[in-house]
DNA sequence: GGCCTGAAAAACGTCAACTCTTTTGAATCT
DNA sequence: AGATTCAAAAGAGTTGACGTTTTTCAGGCC
């Protein structure tokens, strides 16, 4: 039989392929918060029903039996809760990476934080794929990939998730120095000061909310 | 988050249902950790599988595609984890609701304390239905509904259904004082003594895990 | 006896048709 | 005009059947 859309088809099943889509779709803010979504529009039914289920347990989406499916809204309000709480988290697994942290651990972030200093920022493919904002997720998430705790990381990329709709908003803002902000969190860690570079992480995420 | 639905709360849809069903099933152990999940022994397929994708991102479920479903396993180096965060978590929350609560909170607690007491640890409903858990989780979610970050709360919901599955193994271990436990952190809550409340929830929490 | 081979059976994923609820909009009544 | 009612349209939820992949297990080979 077909194996169904896409130029490249990575995925095994269409309903990892339709997951992904519309999350992608939900995060880049190409679905515009608080918008209803319309299955017939999507695809085929059943991959996104099943989508819409495992976005909605995300907290991306929500659901309302008989009334189909939105997209979460978004607020002031929320964006204030989720920085505090992304400072607290992140501060956590920071903290606890530095302390378990190897030397693969410093070879990522100095990688990563290289890969992001060389990516411009590009005005988003046609195709969906935004090669800024995925060096920029792979750069936070190799600053705390020696936390030692599974769950603290799980709930970290659940939350960076949710920010990221946000970021999408706060583009062209582009007169920040991240690529120094960044490069001191770095040093920070390396140096295995836990208090100051959570402390710049923290300043960091702030102004990130600033938008 | 969720209502649980009962034979007394036929819910709207039957995907509802059944991602209701089987979550209580998971989190009761009627299904063991590890098992594999067969879809067709589980009720309707289609709602079988979107309940399944829903609880696939709640973390109580892994999917592998085209090989199936399997209830998540639990380990101790899981537990300890979990534990660990939930401390912060919880802790986190508590402070916050210590700062915000009001009456109501308060009186919530008092009467979720009440109903605790009361309420004697009974070998588990044949229809699935267990009391003592359900005020115990009743409990928990009113000493911190006070908190002022959806956010926090959300998380801790999360861990707390986790946690669940565990609490569930290690009972019959009743010679602890859990209602003297749970009256002393709510005492320091209406003391508003956010440090001892936190270090008395830390030390319930721990003590549970020990099992 | 242990191991590889391959066909049958089970389970997974997909699809199109059907039913029921909600929504919409035009005609009617106050 | 504004509100109300009811019927048609749209969309959500459910069902059973169909194709594909994985697993099982019996038979043969080393």
């Amino acid at each position: 039989m077909f194996q169904p859309t896409g130029p490249d088809n990575p995925s095994r099943s269409l309903t990892e392929a339709t997951y992904a889509r519309i999350r992608a779709d939900i995060v880049a803010c190409r679905l515009a918060p608080g918008s209803k979504l319309k299955i017939n529009d999507l695809g085929q039914k059943q991959a996104v029903r099943e989508a819409l289920s495992r976005l909605t347990a995300e907290g991306l989406i929500t659901a309302e039996p008989q009334r189909g499916f939105h997209v979460a809204p978004i607020s002031v309000a929320d964006l204030q809760d989720l920085t505090r709480v992304r400072c607290q988290i992140e501060g956590a697994c920071l903290r606890s990476a530095i302390q378990h942290g190897d030397v693969p651990w410093e070879s990522q972030m100095l990688a990563a934080l290289h890969a992001m200093s060389r990516t411009p920022a590009t005005p988003a493919g046609p195709d969906g794929a935004n090669p800024r904002g995925h060096v920029h997720a792979v750069f936070h998430r190799a600053l705390v990939s020696a936390c030692d705790s599974p769950w603290l990381l799980r709930i970290r990329e659940q939350l960076y998730v949710q920010s990221e709709r946000y970021r999408q908003l706060s583009m062209a803002k582009g007169d920040r120095d991240l690529d120094g902000e960044h490069r001191r969190i770095v040093d920070a860690a390396l140096a295995r000061d836990a208090d100051l570079a959570v402390e710049l992480l923290t300043q960091h995420l702030n102004r990130t909310a600033q938008a």
